[in-house]
DNA sequence: CTCGACCCTGGTGTGCACACCATGTCAAGT
DNA sequence: ACTTGACATGGTGTGCACACCAGGGTCGAG
């Protein structure tokens, strides 16, 4: 479950978390402070010090923020598992938040589909005024 | 090229448009104030008027929204558009904002397979536990 | 011992895409 | 005559997800 990309042996700073999770320092900050991802341990200079699992916690966030969960039900759902809720009831949330990703792909691609006629309808105009042109320049 | 929930017979109110399009009355003013829509006729009550011309651009507009396009590039095609950009310029940017859109659900997978892989360990954890208590209340 | 490169906190600013509101006009219904 | 309802304009408000300071501390290198 731990994504094998954030795995390290000694604990990094934040600025070396947000570039092995594609972030900016502020995210992850800003997911802190609202109590989406935890507080990690901090080092005797007062820096924060990410390990292993505080940075599979900041993957999991990216995970869902990349899949289009808001901020608030991201919050939600950390609450949840604060308040100790147990493995059914996570895996509730994420078959949900699954679903709503199904819907959301679905909708885009229906308008992709519109998209994609559109472009077959230029593609065929476009074909169809130089094989004009070409029957003319025959002529 | 128009999509056939578009036609009309007689041009239509806003209110009209908006249900058929599923946006609201405020969107399409926004739009139109944005020039991203051309406006429409008016009534001689002052009423915009919706034929299926107007009404197809605006369900364009729409599948371009839908498809994550952000309002300052839709201006922009728009503006493009009534420039007097040909076919070929016009196929051009929808191709290129085709490769986008395929490339933001690319990376939607992406996280999309993390979390069903999450989903998948959870389940694991829960047939395993259930599993030791069957085996527990057997014993 | 100064400099640059990190980090900290706390606060403010930003861009987007509308939503919402006040006020007014007009046509149709009762 | 009056109410109702859909429209008009112009302006303001909102929620989100950060981004971007200012002001200050610490540490190692030169």
């Amino acid at each position: 479950m731990l994504l094998p990309e954030v795995r390290v042996d000694d604990p990094v700073t934040i600025s070396v978390a947000a570039e092995m999770l594609g972030i900016t320092v502020d995210t992850i900050r800003y997911y802190e402070k609202e109590g989406i991802a935890p507080a990690p341990e901090r080092g005797s200079d007062g820096w924060r010090r990410y390990d292993t699992s505080a940075l599979s916690w900041l993957a999991g966030t990216v995970m869902l923020r990349g899949t289009g969960m808001n901020v608030q039900e991201m919050r939600e759902y950390a609450s949840a598992y604060r308040a100790g809720a147990d493995d059914a009831e996570r895996l509730a949330l994420l078959e949900r938040h699954h679903a709503t990703v199904l819907e959301r792909q679905a909708e885009v691609q229906r308008h992709l589909g519109a998209l994609e006629r559109k472009i077959d309808a230029y593609r065929q105009t476009i074909a169809a005024r130089s094989a004009s042109e070409s029957t003319r320049s025959a002529a």
